[in-house]
DNA sequence: TTAGGGTTAG
């Protein structure tokens, strides 16, 4: 991966690539390209749609109307709306179900599903009688809710109202069954869709499928899907094309987003900032600034301006980079373009900083977002909180995660799992078993994270007998863990010195179904060697190959140290031979042990060439 | 004059 090498001033980036003695120097003149784009926020929507109701109001007088606009103006949460609610249900006569609809549309944007439920309730009993549309939002709650047995159930509600269910509700109970992760109910429904007459699936009906196949991982039935579109099906919008542009690029398939971009460029859709934020979030993470740049002035030139989305990639991407300063300079270019830093930026710069260890810098990138009235998350907590686990400071970390309770922030499975890794890394298994059982009985189910945490804790610390208790607790619940636990208890075991056990534990693992992975057999053989067993290790070097599992560099390596530790010189010998004809090297430990025996005069000097590594 | 799909931080 390509390092860049930044130096930053206010007004511009100075970006070079190392790449021996060819060097390009790029500037970025970020600060002079962009200017300001201000977005609006769902809630400022919602109180234009407020006052548009209002103004509609001939009856009323100027003056009330204007106390109204007054009132209304500071509608900033679910209390004022079920106020606005409250009011037009006393109102005779009622408004029409199409201002209700508006009302439960906006709350829904809001995600307050069960809100908008229990407001249906109320017109209901109201006298109210729901359109087409308002069933429509109600399919929608109930599948956001993970609910889909409801929402299918509002289906009987069209039929007894004499209604059809149409595009749009169909199209809901797809996404609702992709929110579930059940992809192949939501084809077959769309299938349905297909073969009817009337009822054939649009542009957002389309999209809505090419995101669940995306977020399977499924990008060739999503391009698939897209050819269909493009063979005649309905026209591709922009939407389909960000979908799956967006899908390659997090699976680092840059080079097959930036085809498809081209594609798309050629058949007539223009390209908008989603789909750049997607490229330059995508060449980013592969490290290539250049390329970043490339796209940030391609943007530019085409008059597609960067918003806070574009910003914060950059952000974190440097801050990533351990390049905290930089990272700040692009902040300074937002405030300067009059883009609000949002909660996600800070979070970034906190990140940045808790990684170089520097929690105070990161406290005070904390004070700024509350003293700016930023938004504060559990996650921008998570990110303290985990600063102060890496630096031990875990009294430090209690006290965030006490503060957060105080300021109404519930604490999500990452904070749990961050202190509890945390207190385990300390020892203090108790403190951590403590954590388990609050977090249990606040409703939070641990997951297989959780429990492997708490597993190498035990581990580490030689509770073995609680360790397998707390494994077969998990055999126990079904969870859906994989083969990453056994190799945390295995690696236990032969850290402890208990070869015997982790061994027994290794050929278990057949008879449960699970495949040890080539880290399973490289913490064996490693366990074998630091127990003087090198046949045994070698007979497990040779039993992977003939498994299907091809050792790794770590494999090598660390059979060959446990064969020069156990002074078996000429078998380590052999053994590098065989590594270096398979094109793997030699890693710093083992050249530093190859060296050391070497200023002892105990192997040959032509060794230490022959493990130099090509690369 | 109202309903459904896409981007950013662990």
């Amino acid at each position: 991966m390509m390092r860049a090498t930044i130096a930053a001033s206010s007004s511009s980036l100075k970006v070079g690539y190392g790449s021996g003695s060819c060097t390009t120097r790029l500037r970025l003149k970020l600060k002079d390209m962009l200017p300001c784009l201000v977005q609006s926020s769902s809630v400022v929507v919602f109180f234009n749609n407020y006052l548009a109701l209002f103004h509609s109001r001939t009856s009323e007088s100027t003056e009330s109307r204007n106390t109204q606009q007054h009132r209304l103006v500071k509608i900033t949460n679910v209390e004022d709306a079920l106020d606005v609610f409250d009011e037009m249900l006393q109102r005779r006569p009622l408004p029409s179900v199409v201002h209700f609809n508006q009302i439960l549309t906006q709350l829904a944007k809001l995600k307050h599903y069960s809100t908008v439920i229990s407001l249906n309730n109320k017109m209901g009993v109201s006298g109210i009688c729901p359109d087409v549309y308002t069933l429509s939002i109600i399919v929608n709650c109930f599948c956001h809710l993970h609910q889909m047995g409801f929402g299918l159930s509002v289906l009987g509600n069209f039929f007894k109202l004499g209604f059809e269910p149409n595009i749009t509700t169909y199209t809901t109970l797809i996404n609702g069954f992709i929110l579930q992760n059940r992809v192949a109910e939501a084809a077959t429904l769309f299938k349905k869709m297909l073969d009817s007459g009337n009822c054939k699936p649009n542009v957002v009906t389309f999209g809505t499928l090419v995101k669940g196949l995306c977020a399977k991982g499924n990008n060739t039935a999503a391009i698939q899907l897209l050819k269909k579109m493009e063979e005649g099906a309905c026209k591709p919008n922009i939407v389909i094309y960000n979908t799956i542009i967006d899908s390659l690029c997090k699976d680092t398939l840059v080079a097959d987003a930036q085809n498809l971009f081209s594609e798309m460029t050629s058949k007539g859709v223009a390209p908008n900032v989603r789909t750049y934020n997607s490229l330059i979030h995508g060449v980013c993470k592969l490290g290539n600034w250049k390329e970043a740049t490339r796209l940030l002035n391609e943007m530019v030139s085409k008059h597609i301006f960067p918003n806070v989305c574009t910003f914060n990639v950059l952000v974190d991407t440097f801050c990533k980079e351990g390049m905290v300063q930089e990272a700040r300079s692009v902040v300074e270019m937002m405030i300067q373009r009059d883009i609000e830093p949002s909660t996600i930026t800070y979070s970034s710069l906190m990140d940045g900083y808790c990684l170089r260890g520097e929690m105070d810098e990161a406290k005070k990138v904390f004070e700024v977002m509350l003293s700016k009235g930023c938004m504060v998350d559990a996650h921008s907590y998570n990110i303290l909180i985990n600063g102060c686990c890496k630096l031990k400071r875990m009294d430090d970390a209690r006290m965030l995660f006490l503060e957060m309770s105080h300021r109404g922030i519930v604490p999500n499975m990452v904070t749990y799992n961050t202190l509890i890794d945390g207190f385990c890394k300390m020892g203090r298994i108790q403190d951590a078993h403590n954590l388990l059982s609050q977090m249990q009985a606040l409703g939070q189910l641990p997951n297989v994270r959780t429990y492997n945490i708490l597993l190498d804790g035990l581990s580490k610390n030689q509770q073995f007998p609680k360790a397998v208790e707390l494994l077969e607790e998990m055999e126990g619940k079904k969870l859906d863990f994989d083969i990453v636990t056994y190799n945390i208890l295995i690696q236990g075991l032969c850290r402890a010195e208990k070869v015997e056990y982790a061994w027994d534990l290794f050929q278990s693992l057949s008879l449960k179904g699970i495949q040890p992975d080539v880290r399973s057999y490289n913490i064996m053989i490693s366990g074998f060697c630091n127990g003087g067993l090198t046949c045994e290790a070698e007979n497990l070097l040779r039993e992977m190959e003939e498994r299907g599992r091809s050792p790794d560099d770590c494999t090598y390596n660390t059979i060959i140290r446990g064969f020069f530790n156990n002074n078996d010189t000429s078998r380590a010998v052999r053994l590098i031979q065989e590594m270096v004809e398979r094109g793997f090297c030699a890693d710093a430990s083992t050249v530093e042990l190859i060296v050391n025996l070497l200023s002892k005069d105990e192997v040959n000097p032509a060794l230490l060439a022959f493990i130099k590594c090509p690369r």
